[in-house]
DNA sequence: CGAGTCACTTTTGATTCGCAAGTGACTGTG
DNA sequence: CACAGTCACTTGCGAATCAAAAGTGACTCG
């Protein structure tokens, strides 16, 4: 197993910022987050299918991390071939305000960026796990 | 050169968290933000000296990439070998809000994070290049 | 003169990425 | 009912990045 998101890894220091950068510092995860949260997907090819384009194996990968983190939970849609679609917990949901500042200062510093429509960036509600 | 910082590289979507994400979403760069914005280091050997003990090839890495994008910049303090510290410019002060509300998320939600004293979180005032 | 400091570089494996192709369990089509 | 198609992943593998450690150059200090 390649990048298989095994070890839970013991954390840098009690840091706040070093404790989320070890969950969330890389390019994908908070993309994922993203999706599930404000663009409102929640099946892997909906997810698989974004702007962009995250590679097959970090997404599973990276769903597998959110899920041991209780960042997100899943529930079976499907029961044949069992499948599954992704909602946040209120842990994750409440990633809301953060996702809000980054968009904020990208939107400030970098040139380019679109700015989020107001709904895009609403809490959106969904069931508990 | 190994991991030289060297590509401006393509952005990946004209989405604003993307678009940071592809400056910061990494395990160190925004530690290193951390310790010149809130922790006041300045110098290199103080910066490479913090908790989570930064390689010094990545502490290097990312002063130059943080540097290229405007975040940060340096003031030569020393002539005869050339030594600088390294100050927030305003594009990278203005990332205290961010660090906040991560500082925030995982007060609530990482158990065993310490809080941070509310004169760290403030915003230090540095002259501006 | 030689040890020490400071700010990096370079070297050398280990790890992680990213792309592509493969897999298994169906579903719908002719 | 064989067979192409879909969906949600897995697996393989070369390439890029990381981490640990040792090296470098220009001094300073005893």
């Amino acid at each position: 197993m390649p990048g298989s998101s095994a070890k839970p890894k013991f954390e840098r220091s009690r840091c706040p910022i070093a404790n989320l950068l070890d969950l969330f510092g890389d390019k994908w995860t908070l993309l994922v987050v993203r999706d599930i949260l404000v663009a409102g997907r929640h099946r892997f090819g909906e997810l698989e299918a974004n702007r962009e384009a995250i590679p097959s194996n970090l997404l599973a990968d990276r769903l597998e991390r959110l899920r041991r983190a209780r960042v997100i939970s899943r529930r079976r849609y499907q029961a044949k071939p069992p499948r599954y679609e992704y909602f946040m917990t209120r842990k994750g949901r409440d990633l809301g305000p953060l996702l809000r500042e980054m968009a904020r200062w990208a939107n400030r510093h970098m040139p380019g960026t679109w700015v989020p429509p107001v709904e895009l960036m609403e809490v959106s509600e969904e069931l508990e796990t």
